[in-house]
DNA sequence: TGACAAACGATAATAATTCTCCTTTAATGG
DNA sequence: CCATTAAAGGAGAATTATTATCGTTTGTCA
C-alpha cells in the first residue's frame, strides 16, 4: 500500500518542478521525513528526524521548507488557529466558524449544526469529552481584500 | 439579556470562593475583561483591555490568571492543539481525534463521521472551504497515568 | 559549463509564554 | 478590627517557537 521511497521521491520531484521549486537534498529529506511520519509532527520533530540523515541541517531550513510546502499546498497546518492562545468564554456546547486568513473565530450555536455522529467507535480507551465542528473558510472581510 | 456588572462580579466571587481562589482587584478586572469580549481574545488582547483600568498590571499576571481560570474550569482554550505548529500530511478530507492532555492528534477517516450538516447558513460573505470535526477527549495513554 | 536566482547555514531578532524572586495583599481566626 | 500566613502581584529574566538577515553554496537552464 505504501509508496516506495523511489516513487515518493519521483512524485516529489514532479511536484517541485510543477511549482518551480528547486529539488535540493535537504528539501527532499525534509519531505520524506514528513511523509514517513504517521501522525502530526511539529517542526521540531521533523528537524530531529531530518538531522539523523543530515546532521548539519539548520533548524531554519526546516522551518523555511515547511512554510514553502504549506504555501504550495504540499502540506497543511493541522490547527486552523495556531499562533497564540485563543480563549473560550462560552462553555456551553457550540461550534466554530474559523477564517483561515485572519484566524478570526466566531461561535456557531450548537443547534446550528446537526449533531455529530460517529459511524465507528473511537479507538479503545479514548474517552470522548465533546465533539467540536470547525467550519473553515475565508471571512467576508478577508475575501474582500485581495 | 446580559448580566449586569454587579451580577457578574457577585458570580465571580462565588466561583472563586468555591475554589479557594482569592478575589483580587486584578483578577476581577481580568475576569470582567474576558467576559466582556464577545469573540475569542488572546492573552495579549486581554492584557490590553485590562491595562485600560489597571495601567500598572503586569503581563505575567494576566497569563497567570488565565492559566488559573482554565485550570479551574472558568475558561477554556479555543484551540485544542495550540503550542507549536502541527503538520497535516494527509490532504484528503478527514477528521481528528484530539487528546486534550498530550495533544496527540489521530486522523479519523472522512467516512467515520456522518457528513456535517449546517442547519443555518453561515454569515453572508463567509466562503466555507471545509468542515472539520474534532473529537476531543483523553487518549488511552493519558487516562491510564493518573 | 557559467550565470543567476534560489536555497542553505549561522545566527540575530521577535513573539508568546513561563519562571523566579521579592513585595504586597486577601483571607482567617482570635 | 488586627496579626499571621499563604496566595497573588510586579519586574524582569529565561525559555520556546518562529521568523528574518546575510553571506555562501548549489540547482537550474540556457
Amino acid at each position: 500500500m505504501r509508496a516506495t521511497d523511489h516513487e515518493l521521491i519521483a512524485d516529489f520531484r514532479a511536484r517541485c518542478s510543477e511549482r518551480g521549486l528547486a529539488v535540493t537534498h535537504q528539501r527532499t529529506v525534509i519531505y520524506k521525513a514528513l511523509m514517513d511520519s504517521r501522525h502530526h509532527p511539529s517542526p521540531e520533530e521533523v528537524y530531529r528526524r531530518v538531522r539523523r540523515q543530515i546532521p548539519s541541517i539548520s533548524l531554519g531550513t526546516v522551518y523555511k521548507n515547511i512554510r514553502i510546502f504549506i504555501d504550495h499546498g504540499l502540506l497543511r497546518e493541522a490547527s486552523p488557529h495556531h499562533g497564540c492562545a485563543r480563549l473560550e468564554i462560552n462553555l456551553e456546547p457550540h461550534h466554530h466558524l474559523v477564517c483561515l486568513r485572519c484566524r478570526a473565530i466566531v461561535d456557531l450555536d450548537d443547534e446550528a449544526v446537526e449533531p455529530v455522529r460517529l459511524k465507528s467507535r473511537p479507538p479503545a480507551g479514548f474517552r470522548v469529552e465533546r465533539c467540536l465542528v470547525e467550519v473553515l473558510g475565508v471571512c467576508e472581510k478577508c475575501s474582500r481584500r485581495k
